[in-house]
This record gives C-alpha cells, structure tokens and sequence, in this order.
DNA sequence: TAGCATGTGCTAGAATTTTAGCAATAGTGA
DNA sequence: TCACTATTGCTAAAATTCTAGCACATGCTA
C-alpha cells in the first residue's frame, strides 16, 4: 500500500481528499461531494478499486457500506504537510507560517493567535 | 485553464509539483525527477499536453526548451496551503501550526521561532 | 402488495492517460 | 569528418482510468 498521494489518479485523489476531509462517508456522500459527479454506481466502482488498493475500506451500517480512509488523518496530514513544505515553501516553515498568516491572518481571533504564539513558545523551550 | 489541481491525473501533478518546486526545468530534468520515470519522449509528450492545457509554457534556452509553471509560485502556494487547510484541518490554521511544529519544532533555530513570533505578533497588530 | 428508492456485486466499453518510437536536426568530441 | 548524444515535432498504440448499465436485494410508503 502506497500512502503517497502522488500516485493517485484524478478521481482517486478527488475521493480521498474528500474522505479526509468529512472522515468517513457512504457511496451516495462521496458522489455529492465530487466535482463533476459521475453515476452512483460509476463512484462505487472507483470506491471498490481504493479498496482493492488499499486506500479505503469499508464499515457496514445497515444495509449501506460507509467508506473511510485507511490511514489515519493524523498521518495523512503529515505526509500531505510535508509534501507541502517541500514543494511550495522550500522546506520552511517559517515561510508557510507567514503564508498561512496572510491568507487566514485577518480572520483569525486574537485568542486564536494567541494560542499559536504559545505553541511557537512550547516549541521554544523544547528546543533547549 | 483551471488552476485546481485536482484535475490533473497522476503524471500531470507529478511534473507540476515538481516545477514548482525547481521553478523551471528541461525535459531531461523534469524527467530525472520523476518517480518510476517513463521514457524522455514520453516525458515530453506530457509536458507538451501541460502546455497545451494552459498549465506549463516553456521558453527557449539555446535549442533546449526549459519548461516553468504558468500560475506563479507564490498563487499556487496559496491555493495548495487554503486546500490543504480545507482538507486535513477544518480550516483551522491553528492546527496547522500545531502539525507543522510537531514536524518542524525539533529542527528550528531559535531565531527561526523568533521571527514566527513575530509574524503572529504583527497579525495581531493588523486584528485590530 | 406494488412500486419506488436505495443498496450491492459485477462487467465491459468509452474515454483518457501514458508511453515510446520515428524522422529530422543540431551539437560535441575524438 | 564521423559517430554519438541530445534535442524537437509528431504519431499511434498500450495501459489505465472512468463510466454506466444490469441483475438482484432490501426497505419504505401509499
């Protein structure tokens, strides 16, 4: 199983980021969710083929599978992240920090920025 | 031309995400760069359909074609930072800071943290 | 109960992507 | 000069992805 996103084809990508995204979802949420949506059943056989990969697996409730990712949010936000960094920000964080700021900078809380302040401090003090 | 990047298929991303990251490349660079790279015809055929679909131009360097993004970095870092934020942290750029440091923290200098104290510092200046 | 809605497994074909080869040309080094 | 390397434009076929339909089953409502 290959947790690298890079390898999945457009509508393979698509459904896992919305799969991240919501957490989990059956086959009927998953094509709302989709730009372009196909047919139910075509969505269901892109979801079997994530399976049969090793991308998504199934949970029954009722009678309708629900679909979810494999790999944990927490990891999958990692790699995607890292991902990130090294391809848009040159590996630094300080300079995704500053693009996070000016895109979200504005409408963020003063106790919102606060908490990253001391995020930035814990990470300070860590570093010793 | 949309510059979503969810439309593009597995070897399309794979060739953007890494102009962006090198800014400009040959054929042969692009191609050396490239998991599981394809044959140096096959690369330039995929670059020459990126350019055909609006998202790469190339510019001539002697006889050599050196290929860079159409979108410029500093847009495209936008638009993956706001999707990434959508996708794995409720838009929340708190928790991204909070994953970037779990990643970065350990590996940054002091002055590094300092100056993203800073940036918060002045976002919270402009809050007001 | 019948009909509709919603679900599954499966299949195959249409559409798109990916691949590499050919022909021609230019550049380089022995 | 010649042979090799590196480049381009172009083409077509192989490979993969994407799509939707069928048959069947279940659940719900009028």
């Amino acid at each position: 199983m290959s947790d690298d996103s890079r390898d999945l084809s457009r509508r393979e990508r698509q459904i896992m980021d919305l799969l991240f995204r919501v957490g989990r979802a059956t086959a009927a949420e998953v094509r709302e969710g989709l730009p372009d949506a196909p047919s139910y059943s075509a969505v269901r056989a892109l979801l079997r083929i994530l399976e049969q990969k090793g991308h998504v697996r199934h949970e029954e409730e009722g009678r309708a599978y629900v679909f979810l990712p494999v790999v944990r949010r927490d990891a999958a936000r990692q790699t995607a992240l890292s991902h990130l960094l090294k391809t848009f920000f040159d590996n630094s964080a300080e300079q995704a920090v500053a693009a996070l700021l000016a895109i979200k900078g504005e409408k963020m809380s003063e106790a919102e920025l606060d908490r990253m302040s001391r995020l930035i401090d814990a990470a300070k003090k860590e570093g010793r």
